[in-house]
RNA sequence: GGGUCGGUACCGAAGCGGUCAAACGGGGCAGACUGUAAAUCUGUUGGCUUGCGCCUUCGCAGGUUCGAAUCCUGCCCGGCCCA
């Protein structure tokens, strides 16, 4: 490889998808000289699913691996129990080593969907932290101030709104930066919000005397709402889902987020991501055949090329052509009901409320009819379709 | 330890003796418009009941009252001030 390719490289690793990096012109420099690094990403195994966003971060991992770098994936198995202060949970119970366990393999099934498994180094903190003296923890505790947590967006939020805010919560950033002290982290990678915590693994490297890690910070991606995708707002695309529905998701979200979900989900080159911008801009590109493109491509990641394919034709039959779905789960009668009573009985509607409001509302068809009314009865192999809104279709027999 | 303010439905937030299943906003769901876009508009958002109505719900447990989310007592949890 040639040098001059060599710093494209460098340079697309270091800004595409990319939202910071601190301290961008160190890391440049360690990139250049040809050192293998060793890239720290954590992971909070009460919560194991993952969603498109995080796999932002991962792709960039593992572009760092191809480029010869090494990853030490993190259980957080104590700082769970604190609960990230970036979020608003407060103080959770212990997990059981059974539940943590079982929650990492789900975790590490997704995440190795995305990163080099070949490169990447699995710890658990209970191999540091399991023996952890007080005298240690207090120590930990005297390196920082409370100004400085306060600092923390967070922290300052519900310290100025008189919530609660307990001071073990204070601890979190010490003890996810202690993980970077314990395995020689030279980058830790994070989305914008982990800023404060990459920071102060940083911070207190630089303390005990260690070369201080770097800090890269990936953007954090609209969700299906439009809002930061998150677990708390449930507008999250899994990478767990089935094809079918992720196509789904990402063909309703808003035409706005094409050009960096393109940039952040995909191998698209840089050229292309720049005739993508303008073709959106001045038109000359329908924003819907494009999302499809996109959504065929993230599929496609997470599945295979031919279920993307397969998802995007029944995505065509069932929502631009108005066909009825190929595989319509069946619920059995063995004696005539009403269609309020059936709606529930096939879970369609959580409650026959539900069911009533739903025909009032206008959003239940049976045989294509819209329904009217709630006297309307089945009977047992009538093999009509029931279907509530857009999405959930019922076959009678 | 004392004083004081607060804990309301998925979330935020009104209500402060009956007209409260509980305003309003967000989110969700459904409808119109569409590209299952987005934005917008409309409806809906505890359960049972076609209706009258009934049942459960406003931190927890009791009490006062014909009647409580609303008043009283105790408890639990949090904020602030004083010590």
């Amino acid at each position: 490889m040639c040098v001059w390719s060599l710093q494209m490289d460098i340079n697309e690793l270091l800004t595409r998808g990319v939202a910071e990096v601190i301290v961008e012109s160190e890391l440049r420099q360690r990139l250049t000289s040809g050192e293998s690094l060793r890239l720290k990403q954590g992971f909070d195994p009460t919560k194991p699913d993952m969603h498109i966003g995080h796999a932002v971060g991962l792709r960039k991992l593992r572009k760092f691996q191809e480029a010869g770098h090494q990853v030490v994936l993190i259980v957080g198995d104590w700082t769970a129990q604190i609960g990230d202060p970036s979020g608003r949970d407060e103080t959770r119970p212990r997990l059981d080593a059974p539940t943590v366990r079982a929650n990492a393999e789900i975790f590490m099934q997704q995440f190795f969907r995305v990163v080099d498994r070949d490169r990447t180094e699995v710890r658990w903190q209970s191999e540091w932290f399991g023996e952890f003296k007080l005298e240690q923890a207090l120590d930990l505790a005297g390196r920082f101030t409370l100004a400085q947590m306060l600092a923390h967006e967070t922290f300052r939020r519900r310290y100025d709104e008189g919530a609660k805010l307990t001071i073990l919560e204070l601890m979190y950033p010490m003890l996810q930066g202690y993980d970077s002290v314990a395995i020689k982290s030279d980058v830790e990678f994070g989305g914008t919000d982990q800023k404060f915590n990459n920071l102060a693994g940083r911070e207190l490297m630089g303390q005990l005397g260690m070369r201080p890690q770097h800090v890269l910070l990936v953007p954090l991606i609209p969700g299906t709402d439009g809002r930061k995708m998150g677990k708390t707002f449930h507008n999250t695309v899994d990478i767990t889902l089935a094809p079918a529905e992720m196509l789904g998701k990402i063909m309703s979200m808003s035409d706005e987020v094409l050009p960096l979900y393109f940039e952040v989900l995909t191998d698209v080159s840089l050229a292309e991501l720049a005739e993508i911008r303008l073709g959106l801009a001045d038109g000359t590109v329908k924003p819907r055949d494009l999302k499809m493109r996109l959504a065929r491509e993230v599929v496609g990641q997470f599945h295979s090329p031919a279920d993307a394919v397969a998802a995007e034709d029944a995505f065509v039959r069932q929502f631009v052509q108005r066909e009825l779905p190929t595989d319509i789960p069946e619920h059995a009668l063995d004696a005539p009901a009403g269609i309020v009573d059936l709606m529930v009985a096939a879970g369609l509607a959580a409650s026959k409320g539900e069911a009533r409001r739903l025909i009032d509302g206008g959003g239940v068809r049976v045989a294509g009819d819209r329904v009217e009314g709630y006297d309307l009865s089945l009977s047992p192999g009538a093999g009509v379709v029931v279907q509530v809104g857009r999405r959930k279709f019922v076959r009678v027999v």
